[in-house]
RNA sequence: GCAGGCGUGGUCUAGUCUGGUAUGACUAGGGGUUUCCAACCCCUCAACCUGGGUUCAAAUCCCGGCGCCUGCACCA
């Protein structure tokens, strides 16, 4: 079977999805709500052993600082962040044909307007589509509101996306790191979009699960692109349209990649990709266009897996500059840049004496201290308060010896990965087909269960003995699930169908030589081993 | 959000045109039999998306809502 072969469609992986307790749509009892997805026993399973592989990945192995971050936020965070801005379209729609348009891409030169300019604007233009007039410009949000507090409230909002948090945490995080650049925080958590049509179940979500890494550093001392990394081979297809098979460091060599982060970054994102499973010859990172990118990233490239519906972005890995950390330095009343080390420089800097200033300027005092705040302050500095001429002589003032660095907000490089998306994908591809048989196919590290255990027959104590197998299984960590309902082979399919490692099944020689069937769920090969040696192998 | 199509047990489906106690299969559960890759027999559970209208009577006809699919638009 061909690796990059699509072998199922959407349809089949939903029915299956929920036949299995994968997921289901959510409130389905009262209709539904698109957007929404419940996740079942099976589900949560294979969401949690990605999620224990993705931290495994970032938080114990890179060493990233892990965050839980809160979902609702204030209004004035979202502002600075510029998701009140960007995330808000100006819709007006066709009283005759009914057809929607963004009201800036009808008007020249719409992108650069205020809201006001651009309702002034749009009165004059007709639709595009049949030239009938078109309604008032009404305002979209993709962000949920909510209020908080009792009565009118403060207006807050669901985060659109988990990355806000780790910038409002860079510099408790900073901290927590000893002041150390480079470094990385990383979070899973629901992200929450109101999406104007969503479709395709876990593809595109109005409530979702977003595992992100926000790596921060000084923009004069990029972290450079591990030798270990350079070796791994990925598909890439630039913004110019041109794919290339390659080596993360070719790319990186032949500026395909400019940034040497975001390179490292390509590298461990196709790394854990492939540890959960995703079939390598289905997998290419694109590389966004000008046009396409977010508002606050320099350059993005999508990790996408290729599915029976197309190409399917399940991670963003964005150069976000010093976008958001300088966006909240500005807005908010904290620091988030850091010293540029080595700029350290010793200055003899003259202060102002505020007692003496008091008493011989009374109310002026405090303008004079506004005036010199953006002035180097030296001896007989002249000043202009309120039209008078004013000199401070040497009295006002001392000298002092200090220690400054020049200050600078640093840069992140972002891998955000979806984790509804690539729970979909990942049944999808790992789909196999023989005959009748169809099996979900998962490493081991990703299957809901290591272990089916399963007696032949539920008589001659067949059965007691599995139950005693059985805890044994689960009190030594193995996720084992236990059957005894119908024939062997029909247990064996229904363990396939979700894709249960291994399978054991317990006969008669079980109970006079303590040694078991173990079946192997790819190649269905079994071989009769004793209990412990098949445990042994079985744990991970 | 617009347009079109669709909505029947857990799943797939017949029935809708032509209004009258909803068909079949699979799955699942119980029992029997058998035992290493969805075997067989018996039994059981279980459905007309929702709200209104027309009618003696609505799964069926009409209107609204919700959901799903396709296309357009949107998409970090």
């Amino acid at each position: 079977m061909q690796d990059g072969e699509i072998r199922v469609d959407f349809q089949k992986v939903i029915a299956v999805a929920t036949k299995r307790g994968i997921f289901q749509p959510a409130f389905d009892a009262y209709g539904g709500l698109a957007g929404f997805l419940d996740y079942g026993p099976v589900g949560v399973r294979m969401r949690r052993r990605i999620l224990e592989m993705w931290r495994k990945h970032y938080v114990i192995n890179a060493g990233c600082l892990e965050l839980d971050g809160a979902l609702i936020g204030p209004e004035s965070m979202f502002q600075a962040s510029g998701h009140l801005g960007e995330f808000d379209d100006a819709l007006v729609d066709c009283k005759e044909c009914g057809k929607q348009f963004r009201a800036d891409h009808l008007v020249d030169g719409g992108e650069e307007m205020s809201r006001s300019e651009l309702a002034k604007k749009i009165i004059n233009i007709s639709c595009p589509s049949c030239s009938s007039p078109l309604s008032e410009m009404s305002a979209f949000n993709l962000m949920f509101s909510t209020s908080v507090g009792a009565g009118k409230g403060s207006p807050g909002y669901l985060r659109p996306e988990t990355a806000q948090s780790i910038f409002l945490a860079f510099p408790w995080l900073l901290r927590q790191n000893r002041g150390k650049l480079p470094f990385a925080g990383a979070q899973i958590g629901r992200s929450f979009r109101n999406e104007i049509s969503p479709r395709q179940g876990p593809l595109r979500m109005r409530e979702f699960t977003q595992m992100e890494v926000e790596h921060f550093f000084l923009p004069t001392n990029e972290p450079s692109l591990p030798t270990e990394l350079r070796n791994t081979k990925i598909t890439l297809l630039s913004a110019d349209g041109k794919e290339s098979q390659t080596t993360v460091g070719q790319a990186f060599d032949s500026e395909v990649v400019t940034s040497s982060l975001v390179a490292t970054h390509l590298a461990r994102a196709q790394d854990f990709l492939i540890s959960i499973g995703v079939p390598p010859g289905k997998l290419r990172f694109r590389q966004h266009g000008s046009n396409e990118m977010a508002h606050y990233s320099s350059d993005c490239w999508d990790g996408e897996i290729n599915t029976s519906l197309g190409w399917v972005e399940i991670v963003g890995v964005a150069h976000r500059g010093d976008y958001d950390l300088s966006a909240h330095g500005n807005a908010s009343s904290r620091e988030f840049r850091v010293p540029i080390p080595g700029t350290e420089k010793e200055m003899e800097l003259w202060k102002p004496d505020i007692g003496k200033l008091g008493k011989e300027f009374k109310g002026d005092a405090k303008l004079i201290l506004e005036a010199i705040k953006n002035v180097e302050l030296k001896p007989n500095t002249s000043l202009n308060i309120n039209g008078k001429d004013i000199v401070l002589s040497e009295d006002y003032m001392s000298q002092k010896t200090e220690r400054i660095s020049e200050m600078v907000y640093p840069n992140v490089v972002e891998p955000s990965f979806g984790l509804d998306r690539i729970l979909y994908c990942l049944l999808e591809s790992s789909w196999n087909i023989d005959g009748e048989r169809e099996w979900i196919s998962l490493p081991q590290d990703t299957s809901p269960y290591d272990l089916l255990v399963a007696p032949l027959m539920t008589k001659d104590g067949l059965d007691t003995k599995a139950h005693e197998i059985m805890k044994s299984a689960i009190d030594i960590g193995i996720d084992a699930y236990y059957d005894e309902a119908g024939s062997i082979g029909r247990r064996y399919a229904r363990a396939d169908e979700i894709g249960i490692f291994y399978s054991m099944t317990i006969d008669h020689q079980t109970l006079e030589d303590g040694t078991i069937t173990l079946r192997e769920r790819d190649s269905k090969n079994q071989s009769r081993v004793s209990l412990e040696d098949a445990l042994n192998q079985v744990r991970r």
